[in-house]
DNA sequence: CCTGGCACTCCCCGCGCCCGACTGCTAGAG
DNA sequence: CTCTAGCAGTCGGGCGCGGGGAGTGCCAGG
């Protein structure tokens, strides 16, 4: 589809603002009648009808049938959140919740970004879903192998993001606590100041061999560094799925059903929402922290064709940017739920940068 | 309500069992016609009418409305699952998903919490829960002070369940790397072979007294131990909640809803099931494994008057244990889920002790 | 270019109706 | 005494129908 849409003369965008506006707020399609009745347009709703007319007729709104009002297309949202709604800031309110929130939030990347689902969930009343920066742009700090007993040991690796890694190992030959000292010494001296992503198998079994560490203590620091460097699944969390049974769309269980999947198969999610991540350079390489609406079919999967999803990035110290999103239905309060998102976003940066580990 | 309920004679036992097996694959009220139909009783519908009309009035079924087919009570489910149901054992396919899942399972018990109710609800088809067993129980192993930077450091605790507390901790005042690993030293030595539940906070500021400690560090230890014991939230997972959609009693959006909220509240959700831990000493006490089963309004909560819930304890080495559940509709296959959750709670026992920290 | 008016369309909702499933009862048979 | 066949009674669910209402499109006139 093509941007090659008439543009809109002052009126008719006063008219679709005012529809997606009504929409949004009743769930009910919004006929003439009811738009000169609640906002004063100075003409008569024969007017608003052959105005309505034709921006059915440009592909900004629809009829669910013939004798009903109107109902915004995807791409009478899109015009409306690009060009017709005024941008909203945080409410008083919504502020200091969130302010609060990080006050006193975790140090661990993980349990952060769990907090911070709940608490977007509940402030927008839709689903909350973030991601954690990818952890190979993390700076390696610090690796501890503990000796337990003869025959097991606890291995703990520590980034610029807290506790990557922590795993209990047994072990079928016994291991002296010297070695395991010994080991941790020379893996952080070696690795101190570097970043995760260049830290190789190759160079682990480098390390291991200088200190004559055996195959089974060799195997256990790679496991451990693996999941630290986490290459295989990103981590994701999502909160508030039940907020959706509110809306009066997911009443139909199919389409309820269809979400829950989506959200219960953390890949998927991870998909949709990463896109924005690789999509366009700007995020990964820039400074744009700009906040990102797709809506219904843009999102490119059939179950969400009644969605939307809006996404910011959020930036963890100078290296790395994970994403916060929204997802609900495609009337949702796109100003309200733009300014939430930035704002979390923006603390979430400012709290991860803060209490990185230096 | 008493058990004062008549014994029923051979035939109306069979009748009952028939109709919640019934009742249970199709969720329709059952009729005397389609009981005959299906099952050759070797008498007419007309007498098992009048079977029928007795065990209604024995408080067994109860009708819908005048002119439809029966369904179980609370009490004709619970007379049903005590003496009527044969019980079931695991089917080949099930045992096999079960050693699957805990051949190569985590060595972390939240880990593996969390796990095994994916691994119960994907086979009940319901909604599975897990609580761990309380920590305080566990034995203390290890604890590490890891020094990190001046300003920064890591305390890691390790009990017999593996790592039940880590933290990272920022200091005001700077931090040798030797403080740090003398007080770990003098907290092993003094807490070493000991159960969690008896390490106070009296004790923990007499170890730092005795190193000389400072105030800032005392408290970040403190924490951890804390964190460790979790006295203050108990761990609970619980995974499946979108399965609940497909069981019609749940068509209605207002029950879905008001179990979405129970499950979404892990405090309610613990009391739920920690019930049964406590409800009776044999448990905690004695030898106990056997499967619970609580039905309707036995679950004394309204929002789960069509709920019923097996609960199963699991044994976690000799001290010590937790409890998986599944909730699901009343209308449940008990025998299957039965076998399913303590087959699922043997392997998890067996799991949990095997890689025991010794 | 705007407006009032009017005919038209179509959904929604309530009503009444019938159909079907099931019961309870009774009379009679074994 | 127990079982059965038959029959009348009951009630819920589905279906069709029709009216009301909301909204549109169009036209003629200002």
């Amino acid at each position: 589809m093509v941007n090659d849409k008439p543009e809109l003369d002052k009126r008719k965008a006063f008219i679709l603002a005012t529809v997606v506006y009504e929409y949004i707020n009743t769930a009910e399609p919004v006929g003439s009648v009811t738009l000169t009745q609640k906002y004063n347009l100075g003409v008569s709703s024969a007017t608003i009808r052959n105005e309505m007319a034709e921006l059915e007729a440009g592909g900004y709104l629809v009829q669910p049938h013939t004798s009903a009002g109107r109902v915004p297309s995807d791409a009478g949202y899109r015009t409306y959140v690009d060009r017709l709604m005024q941008p909203e800031s945080l409410t008083n309110d919504d502020a200091r919740r969130i302010r609060d929130q990080f006050r006193d939030a975790s140090l661990e990347l993980s349990e952060v970004i769990e907090q911070t689902t709940r608490l977007l969930s509940g402030l927008s009343g839709n689903l909350a879903i973030a991601i954690a920066p990818s952890r190979d742009t993390h700076a390696f700090k610090h690796v501890q192998l503990i000796w337990l007993s003869p025959n097991t040991g606890l291995a703990v690796v520590v980034t610029s993001a807290g506790v990557a890694a922590q795993r209990v190992f047994e072990w079928r030959a016994e291991v002296g606590a010297d070695d395991l000292t010994r080991l941790s010494n020379a893996l952080n001296s070696r690795f101190g100041g570097r970043v995760m992503e260049e830290i190789g198998s190759a160079e682990i079994d480098a390390v291991c061999a200088d200190v004559q560490a055996g195959g089974e203590i060799r195997d256990a620091v790679r496991a451990v560094f693996a999941t630290a460097r986490q290459t295989d699944e990103p981590e994701i969390a999502a909160a508030g799925a039940q907020n959706l049974l509110d809306q009066p769309e997911f009443h139909d269980l199919r389409k309820l059903r269809a979400i829950l999947r989506i959200v219960e198969e953390q890949r998927t999610l991870y998909d949709l929402i990463a896109d924005e991540l690789a999509g366009d350079g700007t995020v990964a390489g820039g400074a744009d922290t700009a906040p990102h609406v797709r809506i219904g079919h843009e999102l490119r999967a059939d179950e969400l064709a009644e969605c939307s999803v809006v996404t910011v990035p959020y930036r963890f110290g100078d290296r790395g940017v994970g994403m916060l999103a929204i997802l609900g239905p495609r009337r949702m309060p796109y100003g309200r739920l733009i300014a939430l998102a930035s704002g979390t976003a923006r603390s979430l940066g400012d709290h991860l940068t803060d209490v990185e580990i230096r």
